[in-house]
DNA sequence: TCTGGGGTCCTAGGACCC
DNA sequence: TCTGGGGTCCTAGGACCC
């Protein structure tokens, strides 16, 4: 059964927003970053670009690159509302529509022809609204299936359209580079390369022993993509599974060598985790605390707990108890807190006044925050420290724990 | 003034149990 | 004293995506 897949790409999408809210900013080279000096690019504009300014630059690099560009602060909020009307937009379409990231979606609308015409004509009504409601383009590919329809809309940009005929897609990819393909990244480019396959046709008849040999289970699927081939389903919101861990992190202003001050930064990210934990209904056994130093050498410890926690007191126990195995050998970067295994929370009621003492307490520090905003109360000893809220993740998705209204 | 933050999936070794 | 094999869980790290 051959489906029609859309892939749209918005084009330098917090960056145009921004231009858009901002006309002084529009034709100017202009890049979107997070708070503080250690951040790095998350959009450039497409003036920002030709002067070789790339995501995860960062900002001295970018400052080199290009000596009169404007750094833009994100503003989340705004791009998250504008990314819940695009999905909305598309769903007047087909319902079949899986949110990639804050700014990429994936549309089969096989069912949706008869209804509304060809996918060029979806297309172009989709590109026009966005045009008209937020003046933003988008980059958009036609293809059997998503692996060639993400590559399609990488081919014009930005305000592109491209569409793979099945007819026309083994000449395509005999010569394109393997590494173009969603999901070969710069480590299995190179691996390949040292194999003698750097384009997808050459991929696409490789030895599936040889691939097996040098890439597990992985190798089979790598054979099927040099092929185009790719059966993976258009995953809808609703379908979307639960998330498997939840965690966050934060590089520091200045490197911190003090364990006590670490400590606090644990109980901050203890209480982001543990709330965005309880908000989502979830209750997760695996603390994992990340730890990166000055000299950026990274590595996690975990722990697992018998039962799931939830409570902030109990991931900030474990992870304390993580920290306190660690002989630190150089400042600190980076703390990062992550819960996984997640699952329903154990429905038992909690057996002892201290446990329900604790309990209420923390469902009435969440319902505060969350109608005023982070932080706003707090266990006593994080209010020394400075809140302080990072650019979003591109990859955020509107889904399961971070769930919009459309 | 070097290098963010949020995820998923796979692998591999060791503990432990039967 | 040496010797099995299978299965699960835990931990750590790495590759990849945006």
């Amino acid at each position: 059964m051959c489906r029609t897949i859309i892939h749209l790409d918005m084009n330098a999408f917090f960056a145009s927003v921004e231009q858009q809210c901002n006309p002084h900013l529009r034709g100017k080279p202009i890049a979107v970053v997070g708070r503080g000096s250690r951040t790095v690019v998350t959009t450039a504009s497409y003036e920002a670009r030709a002067f070789g300014v790339k995501t995860g630059m960062n900002m001295f690099e970018a400052k080199k690159q290009c000596p009169q560009i404007i750094f833009v602060e994100a503003n989340n909020r705004l791009y998250t509302d504008i990314c819940g009307g695009f999905i909305a937009l598309c769903r007047e379409f087909t319902p079949l529509v899986e949110v990639f990231s804050i700014d990429e979606v994936f549309m089969d609308v096989s069912g949706s022809l008869r209804l509304f015409g060809s996918a060029r004509d979806i297309v172009s009504k989709i590109k026009g609204r966005i045009k008209t409601r937020y003046g933003l383009t988008c980059s958009a590919g036609i293809a059997p299936n998503k692996l060639l329809a993400k590559l399609a809309s990488d081919l014009q940009k930005p305000d592109g359209l491209v569409e793979f005929l099945p007819r026309d897609i083994a000449s395509f990819l005999e010569d394109l580079p393997a590494k173009n393909l969603c999901g070969i990244g710069k480590k299995t480019h190179w691996k390949l390369g040292l194999l003698g396959i750097t384009t997808c046709g050459e991929l696409g008849r490789a030895d599936g022993t040889l691939l097996r040999r040098h890439f597990g289970v992985v190798g089979d699927l790598l054979r099927q993509m040099g092929r185009g081939d790719d059966d993976s389903p258009v995953v809808p919101l609703e379908e979307t599974p639960d998330p498997k861990s939840l965690g966050h992190s934060l590089t520091f202003p200045r490197d911190i060598a003090q364990r006590d001050i670490l400590e606090f930064y644990l109980l901050r990210l203890s209480e982001m985790v543990g709330r965005r934990t309880r908000e989502a209904g979830f209750a997760g056994r695996t603390v994992c605390l990340t730890l990166r130093y000055k000299d950026f050498t990274t590595f996690t410890r975990s722990l697992s707990a018998p039962h799931p926690i939830r409570e902030t007191p109990d991931i900030f126990a474990a992870a304390k108890k993580i920290f306190g195995g660690i002989r630190l050998e150089q400042a600190v970067r980076l703390l990062g807190v992550s819960l996984s295994n997640l699952g329903q929370p154990t429905s038992q009621l909690p057996l002892f006044p201290a446990q329900l003492r604790a309990s209420a307490l923390t469902r009435a520090m969440d319902e505060v925050n969350n109608r005023f905003g982070d932080f706003t109360l707090t266990w006593a000893n994080m209010l020394e420290l400075e809140p302080r809220q990072g650019v979003i993740s591109p990859a955020w998705r509107p889904e399961g724990s971070r769930k919009i209204t459309f």
